[in-house]
DNA sequence: CTATATAATTCAAACCTTGAATTATCCGGA
DNA sequence: TCCGGATAATTCAAGGTTTGAATTATATAG
């Protein structure tokens, strides 16, 4: 029986039948969920396949229960009319599960992407303890799994998203060095804690799938920079339309971009580090915000600076005048280094991109400025929080229907 | 008569048979290419095809002039002798064209890899105009035509590796800004000079070929920086085995990246580029090598440098321990936001790599220490100044490969 | 009620690889 | 000289796949 083939997935392997048609399964498959529900013809149209390959692939999609035959919309033309599918899947549902400072956040989702469950969860844990960190997790995720069940639907993937980057192993290992965590299995840890955690889990970064994300929402950009301040500055790459996570999975860690030659020190070692000139902590102190933010908490606090920097209140807007020529300079060295076609802006920094945009562009004013080197643009992400839940999502999606049939056995 | 037919490249396309098909003959021709001449069982073996599948794949080649039966070996085992199969196509040969500041090169290749002819022709012309250095190209492409045409070959594909970054569109223009070419028509300029140029023309830069060179030279390194300096400084980068372009093709232009905020200004435009602190001709000039610049050229004078600095040299020494922080620090940046596998040192820092390993050492030392981000190697390139032609060569014989009977046409 | 138009299906044909069986070729020993 | 053993290469039926034309299905319009 081929096709449960394995194969060595860094050299060019061999092709087969069964491969064609897992490939063009998964064609009609995502058809259909980036689409919405369409005729058979229709994506025939839109494919490039037969009308008769997609026929015989739908059969086999409708038989495997991943896609069934809708309702018949009132129809228009003339003749005979169409056959809408849509993605089915009742019995499988999408789990995508977030830490944030302040709460823990479950999205259920059916693999068309409507969202069945959204659990927000406060937590007032302190982010340092490991242990209690993955007791809130755990509970979370509990309820959802629960819910999940009651629904009748089988969780086909659980996707964690992580509040920093993930370490060399991609499934297993959160290492967290800001905080301090070293390396923690977050999958085993949960595991111990909840009982009928899918097999399929994936641990992923926040800002690498909010990354995703906004490059979804820019059509035709394969090029993309992602950074993101809330609690520390987080970034991510987009190259080739791939997400670059590099040797050691630490790529776009451009908040200890050590921007600034004779600096003062970083925690992380070295001298001068994006977060030590320009990450949330400095900048609040540096406007004097402190109490606010012992007592709002950082989102909060970072809200009122962002306002009152808008507003035009002097001490904000001079410190945040330092803090965006530094952080333009960061922008800079990385789009020097990989020429993408256009910078996203998260956190609050998204409410602030105008005026980062305007450093940047001083900032880059005379590099090639007569190439087409120029054309980056930097703009705010237009998904906010939810940006990296979205991608996590998409990404899961994507997998799913890479082989709609094996997930199925 | 499918196979012939056009897809979007953007959005995932349908598969077909004959795909299936074009796939594995690219194998079997790869695999003749990296390992030479091989027995069809071999070819089984080490591609995961069946022998019979082999046996198929390798009589279309056959038939289609691309492989041959070459001499059956003495041989050793017991059974039916082997039969190897070797790469024919002896009417076909691939062209490289690589420009230096004081020499024009050309590389008659055949497609399994054997050098046919190579030209290397001085030339005293200034860099600096754009006309003159077409007519020193046109001479030599010439001249490696009439030969190829001697040889009866046919150039399958011309590659002409720049001195500098290929602009936006990647086959047409050649936009240097270091020399204040602009946008120069390259292929254009050539073709009406010379008579007989082949269809398939790329023009690519020569720190990526070199990047991709460096990286087979290195097995398993997926993700990788190449850095060089002879005239000025040039980088490209791999990240997940591809080579890099950039939105706009610019990616990896590291001699350009702002590394001292308080510099001075660059002919960019910026401020404190890697050039004006590290770049070769401020070296030399800090050096008080001026007068061996203008006498010996910059390639001599840097290796005389190199080598003063080797014996420990007072001034040459000082100089470069400045120099290399500064080299170092631009590479952290780089490693920080790619987070490479291997850096690889190229040109007369080849020479001087291990004292840029320490500096870069020291100055990674806190970073991460405790993680597998340190993981990262500065190594010289092994390739020296073949490595560009190298990797040019190898980028057209796996082009040629991919379509071995498309190309037969 | 008929003509028309569009959607979906069917089916022979062509293409691919697989995997077992068969043939080819050489070595070593009796 | 002859025969068994071993390995290489080929052959061939079988089972996938898509294609493309022909066919069937089902609506609307007049």
């Amino acid at each position: 029986m081929p096709g449960g083939k394995r194969r060595d997935p860094g050299s060019a392997s061999s092709l087969v039948s069964a491969d064609v048609r897992a490939h063009n399964l998964g064609i009609v498959a995502r058809y259909l969920a980036e689409n919405g529900p369409s005729s058979r013809s229709q994506i025939a149209e839109g494919s490039g396949l037969t009308r008769g390959a997609v026929t015989v692939l739908a059969s086999s999609l409708i038989e495997a229960a991943v896609v069934r035959e809708a309702q018949p919309k009132y129809k228009a033309g003339k003749g005979r009319p169409i056959v809408p599918l849509e993605l089915a899947s009742d019995d499988v549902a999408l789990l995508v599960l977030q830490l944030d400072a302040d709460k823990a956040t479950a999205l259920l989702s059916s693999v068309a992407g409507d969202v069945l469950l959204r659990i927000a969860e406060p937590h007032g844990r302190p982010m340092g303890r490991p242990e209690m960190i993955l007791d809130v997790l755990a509970a979370t995720l509990g309820r959802a799994l629960e819910a999940s069940r009651e629904m009748g639907r089988r969780v086909a993937e659980l996707t964690i998203v992580a509040f920093a980057p993930v370490g060399g192993d991609p499934v297993e290992v959160l290492a967290d060095t800001d905080l301090g965590w070293g390396r923690v299995d977050v999958v085993g840890g949960l595991r111990s804690r909840v009982a009928g955690i899918p097999e399929v889990v994936r641990l992923v970064g926040d800002v690498h799938v909010a990354a995703v994300a906004e490059q979804g929402f820019n059509p035709g950009i394969q090029d993309l920079c992602y950074v993101k301040s809330n609690s520390g500055i987080g970034g991510a790459l987009i190259v080739d339309g791939k997400l670059v996570h590099g040797g050691f999975g630490l790529a776009g860690a451009l908040g200890h971009l050590p921007v600034q030659p004779d600096g003062c020190e970083c925690e992380c070692g070295q001298i001068g580090c994006l977060v030590t000139v320009a990450g949330p902590d400095a900048v609040l102190i540096a406007a004097g915000m402190g109490e606010e933010l012992h007592r709002d908490g950082l989102t909060s606090a970072l809200a009122e600076f962002s306002r009152r920097v808008l507003v035009g209140e002097p001490v904000a807007t001079a410190v945040w005048d330092d803090a965006r020529v530094w952080i333009a300079r960061s922008l800079q060295l990385v789009a020097v280094t990989l020429d993408p076609q256009l910078i996203v802006l998260g956190g609050y920094w998204s409410l602030l991109s105008e005026s980062i945009g305007q450093s940047f562009a001083e900032q880059r004013k005379g590099f090639f400025a007569a190439g087409a080197g120029s054309a980056v643009r930097v703009v705010p992400g237009r998904l906010g929080d939810d940006a990296a839940l979205l991608g996590a999502l998409w990404q899961a999606r994507d997998r799913y229907f890479a082989g709609p049939l094996e997930m199925k056995t």
